[in-house]
DNA sequence: AAGTCATTTCAATAATTTCTGAAATAGCAT
DNA sequence: ATGCTATTTCAGAAATTATTGAAATGACTT
């Protein structure tokens, strides 16, 4: 490995982070590369610091553009696709949620509200089914909250996040009313408004 | 596979999706089938809804111990191990995620923190030493809030979700002010208070 | 259109992870 | 202690996933 015990550290580490998140070491590690990396870096500029095969390194590659979370760049003069991380860490966490949400919590929701329309014929896929609807309200009101603060610019997101709960106590009744009163199940469900 | 259609497909689903959350798929249907029955199972009863052989099923549940997302229960008489998962949905949410913050986070945590002692000498070490910073700061920012919410009751936690981000207009300045200002800087590390 | 360079694909191999059956352990009752 | 039942351990087998080198593709230059 090719990179300062500073970086080669943080690229271990991430990497085996990464494997407990379901994305392979080896992306990881790549990631992790261009993520410290002041300049944007080409393939063999990666095989040299990490030593995986150029294949992988591309497999790799192709891996982190399908979830967004590299951009491509070009410089003048030279055809090679060069990488980069976005600056801001705040769109990476931004597009790691949206990403995970199209590709986990959507299909799940389907499948919650398809099988909840199944008849139920026995006592125990009774209870089954009530789990099943109980699970779809949470994950709801979490995917509605989240489209919610999503929806926020940057700086108010920090703000919000720094504040905490210290606005509950106010919740329950002074800004509910202020506000408007609006609870979850009024909520138009996920993904559908502008 | 023994289990009602309904059953079943949610089994099948939970499996992969928890594949992708670097769960086996194996102990992710465990841990569905348990979640969806209406009374609490032993090891034998979940080798005969799923089929996967005794042993398979014994790492499965000891796994999910280890992840506290299971209950052990015992009946009278009857000296085997019954197991449940959580009534409460919520609790299953604020278990899965402090076990991965105990994992994951904390770890990475100290990692940041120790790498950021460390001098820097190079050009792109200095580039990469300020986005570990940054890094270290967002997680410090994203779990003092977890922190935070994690101390309400869930009721009072349900009605902050819902309401999204309809504080934010007050929490630039009135509210801000009410309540006493305090930014992510001033926050005591996470872990780090009562 | 031949040559060069960059990237991708793909079949094979390697490495890792999961799963199993058999044996070991453990607790309890007689 | 012996037998009975429940659970765990563990080494090997099976399955899955990651990695590679070689060949294919593509795109640009001369």
């Amino acid at each position: 490995m090719n990179l300062s015990s500073l970086q080669q550290e943080f690229v271990l580490h991430f990497g085996e982070m990464g494997s407990r998140w379901g994305i392979n070491r080896t992306v990881g590690q790549i990631y992790a590369v261009l993520f410290l990396s002041d300049v944007p870096l080409n393939a063999e500029q990666i095989v040299d610091r990490l030593g995986f095969s150029r294949s992988n390194v591309s497999m790799g590659l192709k891996e982190l553009q399908a979830w967004n979370l590299v951009r491509l760049k070009h410089l003048p003069d030279d055809r090679r696709d060069y990488f980069t991380t976005p600056e801001d860490l705040w769109e990476i966490v931004r597009i790691l949620v949206a990403e995970r949400k199209k590709r986990e919590i959507d299909p799940t929701l389907s499948k919650l509200r398809e099988l909840e329309m199944r008849t139920v014929d026995s006592e125990a896929d009774r209870h089954a089914h009530d789990r099943l609807s109980e699970l779809r309200e949470l994950i709801e009101l979490l995917t509605g909250w989240y489209d919610d603060m999503n929806r926020l610019e940057t700086d108010r997101l920090k703000q919000l996040l720094a504040l905490g709960s210290k606005l509950q106590k106010f919740a329950g009744a002074d800004i509910l009313s202020l506000v408007g009163r609006r609870t979850a199940k009024d909520k138009t469900p996920a993904g559908k408004e502008a």
